[in-house]
DNA sequence: TCTGGGGTCCTAGGACCC
DNA sequence: TCTGGGGTCCTAGGACCC
């Protein structure tokens, strides 16, 4: 989807079509404080000039989605807002509204099952779609196809989409961004010398920014060079795996299934402190939001019926180093105050010295609910008080 | 005034087992 | 005096993706 979650704000306020928009950073409702300022107009009156102002916006955010418009300013998505609004201080933000998006999300790829019925999920606003096997794929090599679903997608949603088609999903990917915004684009097996070759390394789908880095420094820097490196060249300054993967994709090779179902993995709840936060100097204030998690986590995994054998905590410190502990136990669960006192247990395990930006609680080995036999109650919680977490850990703040 | 939140997959070492 | 081999599970960190 063509800038997906400035689109669906787009549909909301037209009358900022054409104008630089971000979306992202803040729990900060403005949108709701607008529109209760006008609350006797409807939302697409609202003047574009009541709107909020990157340059205006105070928080540790990051964007989510740039219109195009503000895309010509340099902005884009995973950008800080504060460098963003340096950029471009006349943009308007929007903050995420996720039940809205969520909602387009499901109507999209409902109206793409409906016509192509092998689609794999790759997140909120992109799939893959086997064209193998649905009546008149293949025409003009997919394209007829492409355009109807373009088609079919836009008057459902009134939202763009981007296609790109060819004989894998790795070509596919790289082929989608070719034509951007409301863009088909069909690429061949015998185009990739012509096509793919003269893109830069970081186009292939698992090349990140590490690996871009460590390629220019091998003084590699489009897909082609990747190419004329032998594989055993490539296994030696990659590694066995990612070295062969490495050489595949950059001749294009890729047998990857589209893959319609899939179970997950692991359910995890995270938040950035609006400021960083000590372990003893903040302790009740974390251990609110400690609970807080344990609690959120916990929902998710009841409301999507499952459960999960190992629970672990994130910390991300002041200065932006990660530290990860998990414990796994004896029984699934999906209860608070288990994932709870399991954490709490982690959170003992790690440096509680510096100062803290991020929290997070993930529950991982799931399993679904109904699969796993009831389980003998535990003991009554009476037989272990409800530890006082962050309690007791100020004693570790030495070690920073 | 840097740098969200929710995920997956991979690697590597150690424990433990047969 | 020298020190198997294969396998699974657990844990921590990191790369990458949307």
């Amino acid at each position: 989807m063509d800038a997906f979650f400035a689109s669906v704000e787009l549909l909301r306020y037209p009358q900022l079509k054409g104008l630089p928009v971000v979306i992202g950073g803040g729990r900060r409702r403005v949108d709701d404080m607008i529109r209760e300022r006008y609350a006797d107009r409807p939302l697409a009156q609202i003047p574009p000039d009541a709107f909020p102002l990157l340059k205006d916006y105070v928080g540790r955010g990051v964007i989510t989605t740039a219109t195009y418009p503000a895309r010509q300013f340099g902005v884009g998505s995973a950008m800080g807002m504060m460098k963003a609004a340096k950029l471009c201080p006349q943009a308007i933000v929007l903050p995420v509204d996720f039940d809205e998006v969520r909602r387009f999300s499901r109507t999209f790829k409902s109206v793409i099952r409906e016509i192509a019925p092998l689609v794999e999920d790759r997140g909120i606003d992109e799939v893959y779609i086997d064209f193998t096997d649905v009546p008149g794929g293949q025409r003009e090599g997919g394209r007829v196809l492409a355009r109807l679903i373009q088609k079919s997608i836009f008057e459902a949603t009134g939202l763009t989409c981007s296609i790109g088609v060819a004989p894998n999903k790795l070509i596919a990917k790289m082929a989608s961004e070719f034509e951007k915004p409301n863009g088909i684009s069909v690429v061949h097996e015998q185009d990739v010398q012509t096509r793919i070759w003269p893109l830069p390394v970081r186009k292939i789908n698992g090349i990140g920014p590490k690996s871009e880095a460590k390629l220019h420094r091998l003084h590699l820097h489009t897909i082609g060079d990747i190419a004329a490196q032998t594989p055993e060249w490539l296994v030696d300054n990659f590694g066995q795996s990612y070295g062969r993967w490495m050489h595949d994709a950059a001749w294009g090779r890729d047998d990857r299934p589209v893959v319609t179902e899939s179970e997950p993995v692991s359910m995890s709840r995270e938040t950035t402190f609006e400021r960083d936060l000590h372990a003893v100097r903040d302790r009740a204030e974390l251990g609110a939001i400690f609970t807080d998690l344990c609690t959120r986590v916990a929902g998710d995994l009841r409301r999507k019926g499952y459960v999960g054998r190992t629970i672990g905590i994130k910390l991300r410190y002041e200065d932006f180093r990660t530290a990860t502990r998990d414990v796994t136990l004896e029984e699934y669960t999906d209860e608070a105050a288990t994932i709870r006192r399991a954490a709490g247990q982690c959170l003992k395990r790690v440096d509680l010295g510096p100062r803290l930006r991020l929290l997070g609680v993930r529950v991982g080995k799931l399993a679904r609910a109904d699969a796993i036999p009831a389980q003998p109650e535990a003991a009554p919680a009476a037989a272990e008080p409800t530890p006082d977490l962050f309690h007791g850990l100020g004693s570790a703040s030495g070690t920073g």
